[in-house]
DNA sequence: GATGAATGAGTATTCATTCAT
DNA sequence: TATGAATGAATACTCATTCAT
């Protein structure tokens, strides 16, 4: 946070962005103080004049790179799920690994995306729910929603290969593949809760065994006899 | 909604509460017309005015009724969770059942608490998620906080019962109640953002497949070796 | 106060004004309370409300026996400059006083109208300064205009018989009077500020020794050699 | 009044604050703007609209020079006393004055603050009695208090010196200071009913007599037989 | 480009007053 | 008469957005 300060300009001093990568900087600046604000205080207790104060930019300046308010939170928004996506591809990239395997890095990597960038993580998956600006906002979803869809086709991949190599029990794999990312996600909901001190587990112990049993109930346990 | 408005009063005619009956209905219209309200635009996102002329009613009466724009949300989200509560014990106070057909009926009660009283789920389970005013109001979440311990203590019973009649697998019980419940409320929350046509899914389907997979995972499939 | 509460209706029990005395009875009972409610908080911090309530009154009631809130502020007014009057002219009542034994009862009345009525004192001498919607008001300030200036007239009788009996100076006996009577608010007014603890004497040793400057002042120190 | 109109915005034409020069104007003017309000309608009856709209500036604007409307009150309550400071130091800064020609000069400050700078009086001495908010508001009194502290004592030291040339009689002298202090206050105060026109004499030569009559009791009458 | 002063609509809450019962 | 529910205008303060410099 300290080190963004550096970047506000010396008042009375007139920085102009020597470069597109200048403006690029400041961009960033912008997107980072407003990712960390919204964090601590939501959309809505979130002001502008807060977002720029805090790396020393003029409030005027926010209205250069970004048209409104909404606007920065919709970039936020595809920047994380863009995140999580590439997480997700990467944890499951490893050669040699068995679909089982594949499912379970993709829960930890989940898991991972939400303790190591929660920042974004509240954006991408908690605060927009509840807040009808967003949910009724077409404009903002649409590309949220196509990142989701990719996402649970990945999933839905390594779900039919699982099938098709016996390991799993042929299921639907469209309503598993939903049914699996919704349990994760209410799994870490609750440790989101719990910040508020509701339950008192571990959420990754809790996490790692909410995933066992869902993977207890897709393995094909009969798939050894058959061999 | 528009039966709602029947209560409102012809503005320039006074109406006045003639009773305490009267009252009480006034009340709840105040509390129908925030319920709606808080859904359709979230907390913030909803004044007192919208709340009163939405009914009929003029600004100043909400606080003959209400001593601030909280109280009335922390009785909506009071209510809410006592009509789940009452929903999840009726649905498994039925002689009989088995340890898995009462989790089922929890499941099933819980959709149809979402399916049926959609206001009071989003105060309940939603809407105060990312509203930093509220996480951090203790005094708020106290008494909600008491309401899931109760709920959760509930199932947490079923399971116990499971596992002794030797149904379900030997695990730790506190998390995997802990574990079902998220995995029922991530489901659901599919459902919140399928609203916004983002999965095309029957959501019922989707949520009983879902518990179908977990009791799976649950169920000890040795049992009848054991015999 | 306490006795007050009395005064109050059961609610439910509709109570008549049986008699004339009856009325005057919960007329009095609400000048009363208001009268301890503008001490402690000022005209514009008590409300109609605080008023009736206090005595167990419902707020219609209170406009069954006055216009509006200003006029229950005027009676208070001309009530306390009433019950000033009477102390004043029973103070110097008393046979065989000498002009300054007159004039010394004269401080000493002000001066327990002050400590012993401190409501009307409030009413009478302080609230009212400083508030436009009362020095604006002619109709508000008549009456109580009509009875300082015969307070005055009080006071310069007793200036003008101490100058024929010599024992006093010659002095234009009204300017007189009123920087007499101005000195003894002006003590006073030190003490209404000195609760707030600016000063730090006993106010009535003040108000004593600052008469006493005056009246030797007043006088007339070759009275003795004359004669 | 007028002249401040000028300082206000044509509506519609926006005016930026170019520079701290400017910046400190349209703070003055705001200060004067409410100056001129808290006078004609007391703290309570004037609104931020009020003043803001008196000079031509928009509601928000008064709150990026203020913090609050407290804030403004006691800024003006602080320069008014600091105003007093000054002229009263500044009439008893002439070299040679005897003690008496001093507390006359203090006496004429006195009035001449009054006169020429009545928003300030009315604010100082007078508004704030009988305002419950601010007689109970710590905060706004100790400065307040800790300026008539020093004013007193300026006094004071007068009355000091004055007794020891042999020129004042043998008194207490902080009582004596209150005591003088609360006549001028007084014989003021009468001035200030009087614009209601409760009297109708010369405010100017009643304080004089009044301050004449004061002096006559404090002289040391003795003082010319003992040398 | 950058600034930050200015705007003004918006919000929760209070309260004197009215009036149907 | 008495009640107290209802009204709605008023108020301090906030904040997204604009725009002259």
């Amino acid at each position: 946070m300290t080190s963004l300060k550096i970047i506000g300009n010396i008042p009375g001093k007139k920085t102009r962005a020597r470069s597109a990568r200048d403006k690029e900087q400041k961009k960033n600046a912008l997107l980072e103080s407003a990712l960390e604000l919204f964090t601590q205080h939501g959309y809505q207790g979130t002001s502008i004049e807060m977002i720029t104060e805090n790396i020393g930019f003029s409030t005027g300046t926010f209205y250069l790179y970004f048209k409104n308010k909404v606007e920065i939170y919709r970039i936020l928004s595809a920047k994380g799920a863009e995140i999580l996506q590439k997480m997700i591809e990467e944890a499951i990239s490893w050669p040699g690994m068995t679909p089982l395997a594949q499912l379970s890095a993709i829960g930890s990597a989940y898991y991972r995306f939400y303790a190591e960038h929660r920042g974004y993580y509240d954006i991408v998956s908690v605060l927009n729910i509840g807040q009808a600006e967003f949910t009724k906002d077409r404009k903002m979803l649409k590309p949220l929603e196509k990142q989701t869809i990719n996402l649970l086709r990945l999933i839905e991949a390594v779900l039919i290969k699982g099938i098709e190599k016996g390991e799993l029990k042929t299921v639907d794999t469209w309503k598993a593949t939903n049914a699996l990312w919704g349990m994760m996600d209410g799994i870490i909901l609750l440790d989101v809760r719990n910040n508020l001190g509701m339950i008192g587990n571990s959420i990754e112990e809790l996490f790692k065994q909410g995933l066992e049993v869902v993977f207890n109930g897709l393995i094909n346990h009969e798939k050894g006899e058959k061999e």
